[in-house]
DNA sequence: TTGGAAAAACGAAAGCTTTCGTATTCAATG
DNA sequence: CATTGAATACGAAAGCTTTCGTTTTTCCAA
């Protein structure tokens, strides 16, 4: 009794179709594929099989244009980039994100402008959160 | 011509064995499997089966004790930890690791404390940089 | 020493992913 | 209205994942 669970994640494949997606906003098969590296060499209808079943899957929308479907995010890139931390931190490291970014510093040569870019920005949300709890 | 892209990546279940073998340091398949949750119901030859495949894609490593094998990590949890953010970095933040500091700390809802940890990091870690720099 | 319990080895089934070929539909135009 | 080039629909193959049953091996205790 193998159950199909329904996966909430992009395969690789797909990631890789709803990458160009995020960045074209919209587009129809061709106007993907035509994004993809050259040495991709993907058949025009494994790209429609794509997506199509990315939007089987809800990952996607689509509308007619005579012929031709135009595809769309159905999910942001903000919302599926929340999505994969999430589940990378729960499986990962025990649900503390804080353990996360500590290994994302410590490895990872980050600049010292890129360490104070991440710095000033907490200090916005602890500063926010501050100004919650004073209110 | 498909040809087999050996991924570096544990799978779903691969992933679950490994984290108790992290915790466990080493044990073989009835340790690790007396470590699943009771409403899991995995077949011992299961478990036994998904170890040894992961001895062959050597994500372990193992030693005879008696009849039975003992399994250990061949990755340690923080090199794998960092492989994942780096994969996830790659994939969906378009290599910028602030981008994703900055998700995480945006949605989250992160206590106080743990905003206050991160910060404290980056704090010895700005400190450590610039006493390089000044050398 | 041998019988039995426990473990390993192996194969296979079911479902998912990735890719493509063939068949079909469709819209425009001669 | 028929033709034709482009797009979709569909099915299938090959490989991977997850799970388990059956067979074989191995050690130990009676």
């Amino acid at each position: 009794m193998r159950q199909k669970k329904k996966n909430e994640f992009l395969t690789e494949v797909e990631l890789e179709f709803m990458s160009e997606l995020w960045e074209l906003g919209q587009g129809n098969v061709r106007d993907v594929m035509g994004r993809l590296a050259p040495e991709r060499n993907l058949a025009y209808t494994s790209g429609a099989t794509i997506l199509r079943i990315m939007e089987q899957k809800g990952f996607v929308t689509s509308t007619r244009d005579g012929k031709t479907f135009i595809y769309a995010p159905a999910v942001s890139k903000d919302a599926y980039r929340s999505r994969s931390l999430r589940d990378l931190s729960d499986k990962l490291f025990d649900g503390a994100p804080a353990m996360l970014v500590a290994r994302l510093v410590d490895d990872s040569g980050m600049s010292e402008a890129a360490l104070e870019e991440i710095r000033a920005l907490l200090e916005r949300r602890l500063k926010d959160a501050d100004a919650q709890h004073h209110r």
